[in-house]
DNA sequence: TTGTATGCGTTATCAC
DNA sequence: GTGATAACGCATACAA
């Protein structure tokens, strides 16, 4: 079966290509006859348009690129990602669009930048992390490609973004922890320069305070998101803080450190210490013990980038719009009231 | 600043368009004034050829398309995946491809199912299970785009594939149980139509029968790869087996289930019980007790299926390869002498 | 409502 | 070694 193209459609239909054209990008002035010959054609031979024809024709390629940064195996291999990505590719691909999923970091050869995000290519892009936004921002600098942030950059007002409320769930975190009766509370907190890391400190500051207890500095960690800086700040905070009872991790992966250091230092958990942690990964369901945390809706963040993306590629002139998802407290084991 | 194209190029410096497509594509029969006088116009206006066009010209996209099927969040969440891809990406990228990951389960709609695997848009396919070849292998029937299988299917002999030795790893994996002196070893496996779980059984029923240990049918578990899996058979195993000291998991997800059981059951590991699991995932050094496994180069397998993949785009008649990665034994906290 | 002609930016073929 | 010119397959402005 020989492949066909436009004008062998035409040809099989008896109309020109373009009335084959009309037909396949529902444009009207066409008459019922010419499309019915047009359609029934297309359905027998099973023709579909060449993409990359068209995408030459409109200078639009149904393609959205995803950047994300990397941050070595650990955060890598947490299932966040995937979680997230999943949600973007299934909002796309229910409208038709293609996606490309691209990873960066700045060792990278300039050349193998021009390949990641090659302008020709993309209707638009979503970047997952803000040390990729700066990136992406600077390499389509001239151009008036749509950017969604998953995140929030207040440097970039203008670009629409998607997030969960950090300061929300911070204090939904903590705050579960006063309610059980702690009162001398750790906070570990990953990348010191991101907006996301300044909300969840207040969100556990606040809720400390409204509860007449005071954040203390030696309390508060910031690093990273990894498995390894939780169980090492826990490490050293189970030397120097004999009062501690509780600590809140602003991501489950921190929160995974912490039980292990705990565990190794056979302080049992809920009984002796308390942990809540924070996004609700699939695997938090089985740390031991099973982790409380505050969850995000990961799924939901992707699908919302995707849909904001959409709408700004339809309509370039869209209203920028910064989405704020809504966390939920998942109380499980890891916590208890204090004895 | 003027978007350039090939035209422009070449009268900005002062020779014909196909000198200028001759230089950028590395042609010979060029003199190397005119190669110089096109590169100084390339480096100064920084122009690049427009991969849209170039594809419509050479009917070749540069894009490689990956498949994964969806086996619910937990699956998805453990971080196999983001690895697996990243060795894909990195290799890619570095030849110069595109990758367009995407999810396929078998209840989608048929609309989307062209939508994701659209031939026009690749010049090659990596499979990322088996669920998925054959919906891929369907798609491109009378096409010839190269495919490449990570995992291994026996009935396809003619597609390239990448794999760990399940035998050796599985072997590996139950000898080290056996070497700690426990002769009532359990076995935990994922999908009974699988050729990998075969071959995972092989290797742990051969370990034990080479140490005079008879392997028991109902000390064998086939289900899935998830913790829910492994949480549940650990339960029911400890309410019927007294005499189970050690178990295989075929996965790290399923003794991270089945730690889970043991400590709710207040079985302590490895005091009371050894636990051994199977591809060495990031989370599995942070589990409680860390998780000794036998680790598969993860990474490594995306890598090397990429490599395949290319060399098979780039000369079709290459011969097919069966690429088997070697696994490595990762002794940790979870498993120790008989006592 | 339909058809014709032109352009999208390359690569490739063939004269020169 | 170089430069016209014809594809590649589609969309679209314009003429009919």
């Amino acid at each position: 079966m020989e492949k066909l193209n436009i004008d062998k459609v035409a040809k099989l239909a008896h109309v020109s290509r373009s009335v084959v054209s009309r037909v396949l990008n529902n444009h009207p002035n066409v008459s019922d006859e010419a499309r019915s010959r047009v359609m029934s054609v297309v359905e027998e031979y099973n023709y579909r348009p060449n993409s990359v024809a068209r995408s030459l024709a409109t200078s639009s390629t149904y393609q959205i690129g995803v950047l994300s940064g990397i941050f070595g195996e650990e955060s890598l291999g947490n299932g966040y990602w995937t979680l997230l990505y999943l949600g973007i590719f299934e909002e796309c691909i229910r409208n038709g669009y293609y996606v490309r999923l691209s990873f960066y970091n700045s060792e990278m050869k300039k050349e193998l930048h021009d390949l990641i995000l090659n302008e020709h290519h993309l209707d638009g892009v979503i970047c997952l992390n803000e040390e990729v936004t700066e990136f992406t921002l600077q390499t389509f600098e001239d151009s008036d490609i749509p950017i969604v942030l998953v995140g929030h950059n207040p440097k970039y007002p203008e670009i629409p973004s998607v997030d969960v409320d950090n300061y929300d769930a911070a204090y939904k975190a903590t705050d579960h922890l006063v309610q059980l009766g702690h009162k001398d509370i750790g906070g570990m907190f990953g990348d010191q320069n991101v907006q996301e890391t300044e909300h969840r400190m207040r969100g556990y500051q606040d809720a400390l305070c409204n509860a007449g207890i005071e954040p203390k500095d030696d309390y508060t960690a910031v690093g990273s998101y990894s498995q390894h800086d939780g169980h090492d700040t826990m490490e050293e905070w189970i030397k120097k803080h004999d009062d501690m009872t509780a600590v809140f991790c602003a991501s489950d992966t921190l929160a995974m450190g912490t039980l292990l250091a705990l565990f190794e230092n056979d302080i049992s958990v809920p009984e002796q210490f308390s942990v809540v942690g924070f996004d609700g990964l699939p695997i938090s369901k089985y740390m031991i013990p099973p982790l409380t945390t505050v969850a995000q809706p990961t799924y939901g963040k992707g699908e919302k980038a995707a849909k904001l993306l959409i709408e700004k590629i339809k309509n370039k002139d869209a209203r920028v719009r910064h989405a704020s998802l809504k966390p939920e407290l998942l109380v499980r084991k890891s916590t208890a009231k204090l004895s």
